[in-house]
DNA sequence: CATAAAATGATGAACGTTCCTCATTTTATG
DNA sequence: CATAAAATGAGGAACGTTCATCATTTTATG
């Protein structure tokens, strides 16, 4: 048997018969064979392409994303790996257009996307699947869409994660608040969800009210909060408005509330040294971009399908005293 | 000029006149040359061996350390990198002794190392580096060897951290202990010294009582903690007795005082769902793991000397919202 | 300046796969 | 059962390095 036959079997690549499949598997299994990969690679033609599809928005948090990918594809190159990130704007029907082209294009072997909510995407993505065209999902799922396997936080998780600090650093009062937005995304209602969520569970909760800002008349609805807010001992901001919020309590005469709400930028960063923002829980994006390249890698390179069907990342706590190891 | 002399210059092999290997090197700067990995990997007879001197001790930690070393080789396989852990019992001269075996014997091309406090493991390595003989450290330093690089925590910021957490989840009354042991090892003394600072650059606390516990009497000295620590609003505990003092606290009548510490294991995890320890300070132990590895790996395989003398890790706040993330 | 030693240069065989090409065998079809 | 088509098998070149070996040139030494 010659090698070539041996390689046809491990790729299945067909053209051998099953006897002799069995035959080869057997002794391979036998003799504890794994294929060498940098001969592998080397020998390799063809490039193997993956685009990653990401909306621009919000900048800072996708720069990171972007770093973690970048970082992780210098291990990797040489390997005959690479990968297209290809920028949307916000808007589904530009999302939509994207993938099309690139779906079409036939230019790629697979893609990774965080992709909007809503059926025209999940329709696109299972359909692509079906066609054997692999694709991961990222930051925003779409479970019903068959994708093969999701990296992200589980917003839920954040939300109560959220009501667990808020009622830490609450005293005997807990009269507590949480800030959302006109869009109200499915991430935004999960943590909304996991906050009222503790709150019941906990049973030490004054009470809980809900505001919400109102993206055209931003300064107006932010006015309204800050009056909204004086009886209050914790604010939750479960939208990206975190910073904005910020200006607002700092404003505030007398003790402040605690204030409580997701990810990290420079606004938010100074905020915190002030100690107007007590935590700010994030998830760490050069991870996620990292574990998003290896995925797709390991499934295109190795013939490693991804072994969880969920990627969950895990929520990190950051006050002042650790901000700036997440803030560089 | 045969590869095999532009191969000479590129290893620094020798043999090679200057002007040829300026030759050389202009060309490659000329026409962006990196050498491919899988190619070089593949070509490259021998094994490059490393050797990780990690203490056994204590072990959920290390067990943990161990699966991020682990996981990293899976990367690598094929590649001609090979790791052998090597576990010393916690006393220096059984310590000494391991890295004399691993450097007489000769076997190894570089070491990582999680060495003792103190003169005798800090001349060994500075004579090994020397000698040409590449020494990371790990988890505690020993900036006079000389080392290549550290990977681990910086434990005065941990100390900082735990003044601001303790601060932030108390109320009115800011009154503090740290309790420490008799080794008081200068990780230890780093992260009590950490935490005064923070009480003294703050301003609102009350006082810090220091409490030692006694490792010949445990019981008797965790009675004297329990006893000393019911007019204190918070308890930093800097050594390795989390789990015990919160056993302690438990007992309180009354309301407890808010419990910070470090590290996470079974018993911690359990005294952070129960509320007893309200937040612990841990450094991911997965990712250590993996850098120590990459580090090495880059150097000796890459020709990558690290970046910095310092990879100083994050400090993470795991709380019962999001331990589930850090234990498994 | 003869000679040995050191320095430099060229050659080509590995490394373990992938995959193309061609030869041979089996199967389907009338 | 003849023939074409499909299935299977074997052989070997290529991937881009590393490194041992041998050939040639330069340098040192008396």
């Amino acid at each position: 048997m010659s090698p070539a036959t041996v390689d046809r079997v491990l790729h299945n690549r067909g053209g051998v018969k099953p006897k002799t499949v069995d035959r080869v598997l057997q002794k391979a299994e036998e003799l504890n064979y794994t294929p060498n990969k940098s001969a592998s690679f080397l020998a390799r033609k063809k490039l193997v392409k993956v685009a990653f599809v990401l909306p621009e928005y919000p900048e800072y948090f996708w720069k990171e994303i972007e770093k973690g990918i970048v970082n992780a594809l210098e291990d990797i190159t040489d390997y005959g790996f690479h990968v297209d990130i290809k920028k949307t704007s916000n808007t589904i029907a530009d999302q939509l257009e994207t993938v099309h082209s690139i779906i079409d294009s036939e230019a790629y072997d697979g893609m990774v996307i965080c992709p909007k909510d809503g059926i025209p995407l999940t329709t696109i993505i299972e359909s692509a699947v079906n066609n054997n065209f692999p694709i991961f999902t990222f930051n925003n799922d779409s479970p019903e869409s068959g994708r093969l396997s999701y990296v992200g936080a589980d917003y839920f998780e954040a939300g109560k994660l959220a009501g667990d600090l808020a009622s830490k650093f609450t005293g005997e009062r807990k009269r507590f608040a949480i800030i959302t937005d006109e869009a109200d995304t499915y991430q935004m209602k999960q943590k909304r969800q996991g906050f009222e969520a503790f709150t019941i569970e906990d049973g030490d909760v004054d009470f809980v009210k809900l505001l919400r800002l109102n993206n055209q008349s931003m300064e107006d609805s932010l006015e309204r909060v800050r009056q909204n807010v004086e009886d209050v001992d914790a604010i939750y901001v479960a939208c990206g408005a975190l910073a904005e919020v910020a200006d607002q309590v700092k404003q505030l005469e007398g003790k402040k509330p605690v204030l409580i709400g997701h990810d990290l930028n420079d606004d938010v960063y100074h905020h915190l040294q002030d100690n107007i923002v007590t935590a700010t829980i994030c998830q760490d994006p050069h991870y996620q971009g990292n574990l998003a390249v290896r995925l797709a890698f390991n499934y295109l390179m190795l013939d490693k399908p991804p072994e969880k069907e969920d990627n969950i990342v895990k929520l990190e706590i950051v006050t002042r005293g650790n901000a700036k190891y997440y803030w560089s």
